[in-house]
RNA sequence: GGGCGAUUAGCUCAGUUGGUUAGAGCGCUGGUCUCACAUACCAGAGGUCACUGGUUCAACUCCAGUAUCGCCCA
């Protein structure tokens, strides 16, 4: 392959595209279960299976690609499994609306042909969402994708039923669950969302049965009323000890029902007495089991009011608060109302307002398999970062309580139970054809559907292949990594944990890692509902106005269109900006970072390339003679291998923000910034050969290095740029690509300290004489002459070496050392070497001299708080020898600095 | 009400075990189309590190409290 002529702005667009096929058709994220290679492995938290990408989707999906891609480089047998999930009640309720649009709904159309409806909705939507992460340059193995409904998961789903019902862990109620009157299904705990809400606490008097005055009772939900079967006092409150026992007439129904004395009852809240609603509350629910009260539903399914609220049957819940508050306050008992703040539940799927609902409904029984999930974590076998999620985790799994797995709709796994004419129940992996206890072959499954979750819990085993025995599982369980939110930490995190103690006897996971949130720069959450999150896709392909629709039009970001930043350029912002576990604040400018940051890159690359000469053979670094090597040479290779530890530490503690920090900063910060420069002297001197060469081949190593460094974050253009490279420089593999080379690790004899600290020298001396020119305003091309003096002659035999350096990065003409004080200078004092720069026709001596009395004045405020500290006695008598060392050492430098530059100070005036 | 997290330059963020002259990118100001890159280069301005106490010779860093914001749970 001849090397290709690269173009000057870099477009990501075809570069892309084209590699992305490469990797597909060489099968490079394929894993192989028969490998001999270490395995590492993380699960795709799968997608709806209805969902778009969003931006959310882009940082969780980035940190996975980019750990797979590291590990792989590292040489594991990396496995990324990718799928989605059915997740029922959403995707059932995206048809639906669908179908009501074609003026049908589920109902007309019936449970078989609906189901088919929503399997042609996913196998036309379905797949999108995975299409999208490709753009992303994900590295799934998309050979093994699954989906949470396919036959195999499906299998997985009545073995995990049966075995844990066969163990009396699952079981059937007639219990208190949260109830979705919209989407007309129970729902798990955790699937309600609490929002605060302005609302009201209403008092409401409740007469004696015997006519002897009345008690008052507050309420937040006065419809509930109708369904009250006690009113309840603590047994503590002497103002009521001669009321317990009595009966109230409860209003509207004209009911009698009795007063009881129980701790829920708070003294301190309103009167001290509350209604007691089982129907309707969980905490009066659970009152009504301690004391036997009967439990009246009031409100139905569907958010209307039952029969039994009476007068009220067939309103809506909340047109029934109103009249009910209007006919207590024509009858005379409200007793007040105040304002309260109350958090209401709402459905985490259609928003509306839950109703606890007393429903007959399945159940597991959490706490057996909560204690082995809880020792998986306690014990440090599997690890959160960051840790601090191990307590919101504890404080879960310690107060778990039973989960609600049916629900009332019909896209999902049906419930694995058979109902026979003669009431037996059969709990079966396969469709009986007749009741094992009566024989009887009229049966009827159960109506009810399982919760997505109880499907989601089992993803890292029943992808691969259990409950059957895989070379799959084998190899690749358990699996390293799981990166996720934490917003799922109960819906998913423990639940797997949970599922994969109880089946697999083994953590599902060795380390989780929960990424933070995106929002935008006005710190809210990311979400389609509040139309802040723009299409990935936008920011990866670019987009105009026209495309964005509404969502531009009120954003000034966003008004001229996106560029196509490209998809290396967004992977590289995104996890520049996350610091572990952090949340990440986001706008798509932001994503200039990454696109300059690609196309500085690839200039880089260019200008290397441009200087290599058609079948030039490189010089492998090792075999370079020390005595060759120049001091710029030592330190880039020095430098670039403490980057390679940076960066290999980093990742490892996940600090991926800091990893992404040091590559970048290599790259731009000492590669493009002074390396390059610092060679384009011999690269351009033909006269040395055997020097251009060595600079030819440190410059190419030193680039091949940085690509592969930076591949796992950026895979496109380093995948692109690594082609263009001279063969010489690549491993032998079965497929051409960077995916397939080693990643660099730090190779600890090129650590060169002495170097570092001379090259530091260098570039603060050449910093301090820019910094003359920037103030002074010398004409950039206009070359200065430059004297240094000092006592110390090993700086200065370095400054002569390299009086080149300075030569061509600061503009340097002639260099002289140790001579007297020319008339005019401006002057600087860099680490006890006065800079003295002769300017006679250029100098302004107003300018000079507010640039010295500025520095002067900088100078004088760190001696004075030096001089404080080293006068101070506990200071000297406390701190560590170095510390006072080092505090003097500054004192001395500064106070040399300073007279020095106050002597320049003088003689400015004296010219003046 | 309980728990957790955050608060550093105009904006988005670094600052690893307490000892730095508190940094980066964007934006801003000034200067450069210097033979890889104007999506660039060079220089500059800009911070009482939320507030109040405490520990310490020494606090952006540790502790306590306050305020504001956010998340989770009830």
């Amino acid at each position: 392959m001849s090397r290709k002529e690269l173009d000057k702005l870099y477009d990501p667009k075809q570069v892309e595209n084209h590699w992305y096929a490469y990797w597909i058709d060489h099968q490079l994220f394929h894993a192989d279960a028969a490998s001999s290679k270490p395995a590492y492995t993380i699960m795709i938290p799968p997608p709806n299976v209805t969902g778009m990408l969003t931006i959310g989707h882009i940082l969780n999906n980035t940190i996975q690609d980019l750990l797979i891609r590291w590990k792989k480089m590292q040489g594991y047998e990396t496995l990324w499994m990718p799928g989605t999930d059915h997740a029922g009640i959403a995707t059932q309720n995206k048809v639906e609306a669908a179908l009501r649009l074609e003026g049908s709904s589920r109902h007309t159309l019936g449970r078989d042909q609906f189901l088919d409806r929503v399997w042609e909705w996913r196998e036309k939507y379905g797949g999108i969402i995975l299409q999208q992460l490709r753009k992303l340059g994900a590295a799934c193995d998309w050979e093994r994708e699954c989906f949470t409904m396919d036959e195999p998961r499906s299998r997985a789903v009545r073995e995990v039923f049966v075995a844990l019902y066969e163990k009396g862990l699952i079981y059937k109620g007639n219990r208190l669950i949260n109830w979705c009157p919209n989407c007309h299904t129970a729902l798990a705990d955790e699937e309600v969302d609490y929002r605060d809400e302005e609302g009201k606490l209403w008092n409401i008097a409740y007469p004696l049965a015997d006519g002897g005055g009345e008690i008052v009772v507050a309420t937040t939900r006065p419809e509930t009323m109708l369904g009250d079967t006690a009113v309840a006092v603590n047994p503590a409150d002497e103002r009521y000890q001669h009321l317990i026992g009595q009966k109230v007439t409860l209003p509207l129904m004209n009911r009698q029902i009795p007063i009881i004395a129980d701790e829920h009852a708070d003294p301190a809240f309103g009167s001290g007495a509350v209604k007691i609603t089982p129907a309707h509350d969980f905490n009066d629910f659970e009152v009504g089991l301690r004391h036997g009260l009967e439990v009246v539903s009031v409100i139905a399914s569907d958010g209307r009011m039952s029969a039994a609220a009476g007068p009220y049957e067939g309103m809506d819940r909340f047109a029934a608060r109103k009249k009910i508050l209007a006919d207590l306050e024509s009858l005379g008992l409200l007793r007040g109302e105040i304002k309260k703040v109350i958090p209401v539940p709402h459905c985490y799927r259609s928003g509306d307002v839950i109703e606890p609902y007393l429903s007959e409904q399945w159940f597991v029984k959490m706490q057996p398999l909560a204690e082995p999930a809880l020792a998986a974590v306690r014990s440090g076998k599997i690890r959160f970062y960051p840790k601090h999620w191990e307590e919101t985790y504890f404080h879960w799994m310690t107060n778990i309580r039973d989960w609600c797995i049916s629900r009332q709709i019909w896209w999902g796994h049906r419930i694995p139970a058979w109902y026979c004419d003669q009431g037996h129940t059969v709990i079966s992996r396969e469709t009986p054809s007749s009741c094992p206890e009566c024989g009887s072959s009229q049966l009827r499954q159960d109506e009810d559907v399982l919760d997505t979750w109880f499907s989601s819990w089992l993803w890292p085993f029943s992808t691969l292949g259990w409950p059957d025995k895989t070379a799959e599982l084998q190899k690749f369980y358990p699996t390293d990594t799981l990166v996720t939110g934490p917003d799922i930490i109960f819906f998913w995190v423990a639940r797997m944990i949970m599922a994969s103690e109880e089946f697999m006897g083994a953590i599902p996971f060795r380390e989780v890692y929960f990424n933070g949130m995106v929002r935008d720069l006005e710190g809210r959450k990311m979400s389609k509902s509040l139309g802040n999150s723009p299409d990935p896709l936008w920011l990866i392909d670019g987009a105009t106005p026209e495309m964005m629709g509404e969502f531009g039009k009120n954003k000034a970001d966003y008004k001229e269109g996106i560029p196509a930043y490209g998809a290396d350029a967004v992977r590289l912002t995104m996890v520049f900006l996350t610091p572990l576990g952090g949340d990440v604040r986001f706008d798509h400018t932001l994503v200039e970072m990454g696109q300059k940051f690609a196309n500085k890159l690839w200039n880089a690359a260019r200008f290397v390339l441009m200087n290599l000469e058609e079948g030039e053979t490189l010089l492998p670094i090792a075999q370079i003679p020390a005595e060759e090597l120049e001091l710029a040479d030592r330190w880039i290779l020095s430098r670039l291998n403490r980057a390679l530890a940076e960066v290999d530490k980093a990742l490892q503690e996940f600090r991926l923000n800091d990893a992404t920090r040091a590559v970048y900063e290599f790259i731009w910060g000492e590669f493009c910034d002074w390396y390059v420069e610092l060679i384009k002297r011999r690269l351009y001197d033909e006269s040395q050969p055997g020097a251009r060469r060595v600079a030819r081949s440190i410059a190419t190593w030193v680039l091949e290095s940085s690509v592969r460094m930076l591949h796992p974050f950026m895979p496109f253009i380093t995948e692109e740029i690594w082609q263009s490279l001279p063969e010489a420089y690549q491993e032998a593999a079965p497929v051409r690509s960077i995916m397939l080379q080693p990643y660099p690790m730090a190779d600890e004899r090129w650590l060169d300290g002495e170097t570092e600290n001379a090259m530091a020298l260098l570039q603060t001396l050449i910093g301090a004489i820019r910094n003359i020119r920037g103030e002074m305003n010398i004409p950039p091309a206009k070359e200065a002459d430059v004297i240094f003096n000092s006592s110390d002659r090993g700086a200065l035999a370095l400054v002569e070496k390299y009086a080149s350096y300075l030569q061509k990065l600061a503009r340097v003409g002639d260099v002289k050392y140790n001579q007297p004080r020319p008339g005019a200078a401006a002057s600087a004092v860099v680490q006890g070497i006065e800079i003295l720069m002769p300017l006679a026709d250029l100098i302004d001596l107003e300018v000079e001299k507010n640039r010295l009395e500025k520095e002067i004045a900088r100078l004088e405020g760190h001696l004075v708080a030096l001089n404080n500290k080293l006068m101070n006695r506990d200071f000297i008598a406390r701190a560590p020898r170095e510390v006072i060392e080092k505090e003097e050492k500054k004192k001395q430098d500064f106070s040399h600095s300073l007279e020095k530059l106050q002597h320049s100070l003088q003689m400015l005036v004296h010219q003046s």
